[in-house]
DNA sequence: CTATGCAACTTTTTT
DNA sequence: AGTTGCATAG
């Protein structure tokens, strides 16, 4: 989990370049600065990037373009030019995935002198970092801690109860979100304009983001947002400790410059306004995060903000082939306010991009299934497919077609390991374990499991603690001296403080995991789980067993603790040859041969709500989304859209994404899926506005000419022979066999419930559902009732 | 205090 | 539809 990403998973490998050299050729070119190996694979644009090492330079990196190669190169430039030694370079990402990708990669072009790159890291682990060295400046203690997401809503709900506000009306969610955007932009609570700090409940927004604040500061904890924002405050505070850190960072190295927020951006701003020797790499193209706090503006203003700055544009790709690169550039040239970039390729043009078409997100499901298997037939890995979807809500239905036909797959994303109640529990655990002073771990893991206490011992600890001002548990071994507790509860708590004493004392004695699986054993967790029947208890457990054997890998429990909120992550099954299935945004960064991007509806995918909150920016957000997915993929790119989606639980008709119709024609094939739709009436026939332009495209044409295609509908890929005979023996049914049913009839759909038929052509019977309304279906999905 | 049932809520996700 | 949080009854 805390090692090395698994050689398994898809590799984020940005760069299509030659492959790396031998170590001692490695070995060599780092001790020759001229004329050095490392350069020799790089192509023009990419060597300047690199070796532009003076001033604020910004690399428009288009997908596929090499990213990461230059960053590294530059790295790896830097250090062996001896302008640099590893110590003097500050490298930002946003992931630990991609610091590691990059330290990784570091290593295999210089060796281990590259490993000793202290400052490579996110930019919230290098916060941490700084923080850490001057913790008393801003009011912490130097082993403060860092608040997840949970903990952090926790407080936000504590803190709107002690101001007498009706957390039903104004959740403590939505404060989260407002105080967490305040902090994206770098503002502290004196710092919200006061116009919106009149946001939450009748004006307190700003008190409660004040109040909030002061909670933190008592626990001696920060959250996410803060290790920038209080790096921003040392450093105003302290003109000589920036000072310092301006001179210690000579280089300074930002990745996906793009997804930078404001907070972020001061940040940087602060660091490299001494030296300028700033080198930011992005693709405006690829901004798609920013409904968190993500500003656009960042790259699109580099040029404004750092005068003289070297721009190099990355516009070869090396990833994908000629229809795929033209649907893209063809996409997202729609929109406006970018900076401007043409992917172009040397490679051949290779397959079109399809667009299928399917009855419903069941059928497509089953389409991309077989689509699946006969790619898998030819000898294709399942590791070299992806499926993407646009949220997460559209994976179910895939997930159920791939488990009934027995494919592999994985979901990649989801909801970390670390932020699993069995992990937060046993962490929390853990966490008063080490420090008895920790209320909201306290709190969290008072009676979990069931000890019989409730909300009403809770509240007497409250009382006990504020009195005196103590942490909750002394407040508690104080509390068992009493006898204001009912006996039951009072014996309970004192069995639980005892058992904290005796766990904090073995911490001593014994090693930390051993130390853990025994605190998870005595205080009942584990057996809670064990005695669960829910069908996750046992991957919980599961999850359990991985946590402790991932504390190996510290030295000592506070080790493990200290980095844990920052950098754990799941662990992958390894090995497995499967298809992943992911959202676009989970993505960024990823290539596969093979992607599937189902559910380009209008609705869906331009998502409205997207449309609705943010307007055209919302849309060109989702069509940066739609250039992500579609660049994502080297050979093969299928588009999907379904006619008839269930939202929310109720079916409604779509209209395919407006994004079909944008795709350059030259580069699509439009793959007429079964007959529904295809010939005599159908629902476009009495609807033809919104898929009207998608009748002029030549591909959609070429399609309505030959009714061929792609994939049948119906089997689980059972029948051999390929998709063509499928379609034959479903279009000759289509169109040959009169249907059974005949107006007026009652019938009844497995989806849409009973209804009465009001027309019939051919297989085709126009229905009026009881519930659903009028649809048109074919009589395959009747029964009559 | 716990179990049960009902109501509300559903974009995207990192640290 | 499906979950998840919350209120009520036990």
């Amino acid at each position: 989990m805390i090692h090395e990403p698994d050689a398994s998973r898809p590799r984020p490998s940005d760069d299509g370049a030659p492959a790396p050299v031998s170590i001692a050729a490695r070995a060599m070119a780092a001790l020759r600065p001229d004329g050095a190996s490392y350069l020799s694979g790089l192509n023009p644009e990419q060597r300047r990037a690199v070796e532009a090492t003076e001033g604020p330079v910004l690399v428009l990196a288009g997908a596929g373009t090499g990213k990461t190669r230059v960053l590294t190169t530059r790295i790896a430039h830097l250090i062996a030019t001896g302008k640099a030694r590893p110590y003097d370079i500050l490298s930002v990402t946003f992931t630990n995935k991609a610091a590691r990708e990059m330290k990784h990669r570091i290593g295999q072009l210089i060796g281990p002198a590259g490993e000793g790159m202290p400052w490579l890291g996110t930019f919230h682990a290098i916060g941490t970092k700084i923080l850490r060295r001057h913790a008393e400046l801003v009011g912490l203690k130097s082993d403060f801690t860092i608040l997840g997401t949970d903990d952090q809503l926790r407080l936000m709900k504590q803190v709107i109860a002690d101001q007498n506000i009706d957390e039903k009306r104004w959740p403590a969610r939505s404060l989260a979100h407002t105080i967490d955007g305040w902090k994206n932009r770098g503002l502290g609570p004196e710092q919200v304009p006061p116009g919106e700090a009149q946001a939450f409940a009748f004006g307190k927004g700003g008190q409660l983001y004040a109040a909030y604040q002061a909670r933190l500061a008592t626990l001696n904890a920060v959250d996410f947002g803060d290790l920038l924002l209080l790096c921003l405050k040392l450093w105003r505070d302290n003109p000589d400790i920036l000072a310092n850190y301006q001179d210690r960072f000579r280089y300074i190295l930002v990745d996906e410059y793009q997804d930078t927020n404001v907070a972020q951006y001061l940040w940087l701003r602060l660091l490299a306004q001494a030296r300028k020797n700033v080198a930011c790499v992005g693709d405006d193209d690829q901004s798609i995060y920013g409904w968190r706090g993500a500003e656009v503006d960042n790259i699109l203003r580099f040029e404004h903000d750092f005068p003289g700055a070297t721009v190099v544009r990355l516009e070869r790709n090396y990833r994908s082939t000629g229809h795929i690169l033209a649907a893209a550039s063809g996409l997202i040239a729609r929109n406006e306010g970018r900076l401007g970039k043409t992917l172009r390729t040397e490679d051949a043009a290779g397959e079109p991009v399809t667009v299928t078409g399917a009855w419903d997100s069941e059928e497509e499901a089953r389409q991309i299934a077989e689509s699946i298997e006969s790619l898998q037939r030819k000898g294709h890995p399942l590791s070299e497919i992806a499926v993407l979807v646009r949220i997460s809500a559209q994976m179910r239905e895939i997930e159920d077609r791939f488990v009934q036909v027995g494919l592999p797959y994985r979901v990649i994303g989801g909801p970390r390991f670390y932020e699993r109640a069995e992990i937060r529990d046993a962490l929390a655990y853990l966490r008063v374990t080490m420090n008895g002073a920790d209320d909201l771990a306290f709190e969290r893991i008072f009676n979990t499991p069931k000890r019989g206490l409730g909300d009403a011992t809770l509240q007497t600890l409250h009382a006990y603690a504020r009195a005196d001002r103590i942490p909750l548990l002394a407040a508690a071994r104080k509390l068992i001296e009493t006898d204001e507790l009912k006996p039951r509860a009072r014996s309970m708590l004192r069995g639980l403080v005892e058992s904290f004493s005796r766990w904090t004392r073995l911490v001593e004695a014994k090693p930390h995991p051993e130390v853990a699986q025994t605190i998870l054993e005595e205080s009942g967790y584990t057996e809670m789980w064990q005695k669960d029947r829910s069908a996750d208890a046992a991957g919980r457990l599961e999850n359990l067993k991985e946590f402790v054997r991932s504390m190996e890998e510290f030295p000592d429990m506070a080790g493990f603790l200290e980095h844990v909120s920052l950098v754990m992550e799941a662990s992958e099954a390894e090995g497995a040859d499967r298809v992943s299935l992911m959202t676009l945004h989970a993505a960024k960064g990823l290539e596969f041969d093979t992607v599937f991007l189902p559910g380009w509806e209008d609705g869906l995918f331009p998502n409205q709500r997207a449309i609705d909150e943010s307007g055209r920016a919302g849309l060109e957000e989702e069509r940066r989304l739609a250039h992500v997915g579609l660049t994502r993929a080297r050979k093969r790119a299928k588009l999907s859209f379904a006619v008839n989606r269930r939202i929310h639980g109720l079916w409604s008709s779509t209209i395919p994404s407006r994004f079909i119709d944008e795709l350059p024609p030259h580069a699509v094939d439009v793959i007429e899926a079964p007959a529904h739709f295809s010939a005599g009436a159908s629902r476009f026939d009495r609807n033809p506005a919104p898929f009207g332009s998608s009748y002029g495209t030549p591909g959609w044409q070429r399609a309505q000419a030959n009714t061929a295609g792609g994939f049948g509908s119906g089997r689980g890929g059972g029948r051999s022979g390929g998709p063509r005979e499928i379609e034959g023996e479903l279009v000759a049914k289509s169109t040959a066999t009169p249907s059974a049913f005949s107006g007026g009839q009652r019938v009844f759909h497995t989806k849409f419930g009973p209804g009465t038929v009001a027309g019939v052509d051919g297989n085709k019977l126009t229905v009026d559902f009881d519930k659903a309304g009028r649809k048109m279906v074919l009589d395959s999905f009747l029964q009559p009732g």
